[in-house]
DNA sequence: TATTACCCTACTAAATTAATAGAGTTTTCA
DNA sequence: TGAAAACTCTATTAATTTAGTAGGGTAATA
């Protein structure tokens, strides 16, 4: 299941995408236009802006903003910074690799071959999308 | 993450499709081979009885066995019954559909675009993959 | 008829998620 | 220069899910 941090995360960045201008938005309004927790969005939009996606600016007029066009933003990127590892098992990680303590052979583990198969059709998936495809406008 | 109810349940169908004989295998069996905490394995063997992928014998010389081939058994099947929703929203689901409380149109969310996308991929690869196709033998 | 092995219910510890609360700090504009 | 606007940070918590554990019960077979 993706989590509601990602959820609400792709929205707030899908809504600032959709902006005409690059003026900073507040929190307050991205919460209220996508039906989202104000003080949760607030630790989502602060991740995204330590990890490079967002910059904000504080005091009356200010707000976050990409720092990058949406034609930029891979949902690659954007799912590993909110969801955490895109593989279903650590043992096909490829950024949050591990071994399992029960698997003596890895290779020959049946759950491993097929969950290698689903890393690699939904990075692909990933791949092909940034944030420029998702928006609506 | 793959839930370890789903990876045990993996690894028993992968266990008993590839015994060269139909004879039954005791839980304990099963168990001790893929190191599983047997009462646990127990409650997912049920699971998959009661779903159709296996039948069982009680008594002296009893266990679990496969009720059809391997080549029969589609992981699309095994995964909805293990794991629930290959969607990862339910506002894509095929089997567990559920309309989102928050999105007002789900046409134009950006989230339900991307998560279709994955889901279609993931699926193909379900249907592409029998238990046959996981084993090593 | 005793043994083996499946069947079932209920409970629980740990982890994760999705917030909530509240205080603090910085910036900007009037 | 000071007050409002807006971001920043820490800590706590309720709910849910997961991954078991415990223990007794029932059925079938040699």
């Amino acid at each position: 299941m993706l989590s509601k941090k990602t959820k609400y995360g792709l929205k707030a960045l899908a809504y600032l995408a959709s902006q005409k201008d690059k003026k900073p938005v507040q929190i307050s309004e991205i919460a209220e236009k996508e039906n989202i927790s104000q003080k949760f969005l607030e630790s989502i939009l602060l991740s995204l802006r330590k990890t490079g996606f967002l910059g904000s600016k504080k005091g009356k007029g200010g707000g976050y903003y990409l720092l990058k066009t949406p034609e930029e933003i891979s949902m690659t990127d954007v799912m590993r910074v909110l969801e955490g590892p895109i593989s279903m098992v650590p043992c096909v990680s490829l950024n949050f690799y591990e071994t399992c303590d029960d698997c003596p052979d890895e290779q020959a583990c049946s759950v491993h071959k097929l969950m290698l198969q689903v890393r690699d059709s939904t990075l692909e998936v990933y791949r092909n999308n940034t944030l420029r495809d998702i928006i609506s406008k």
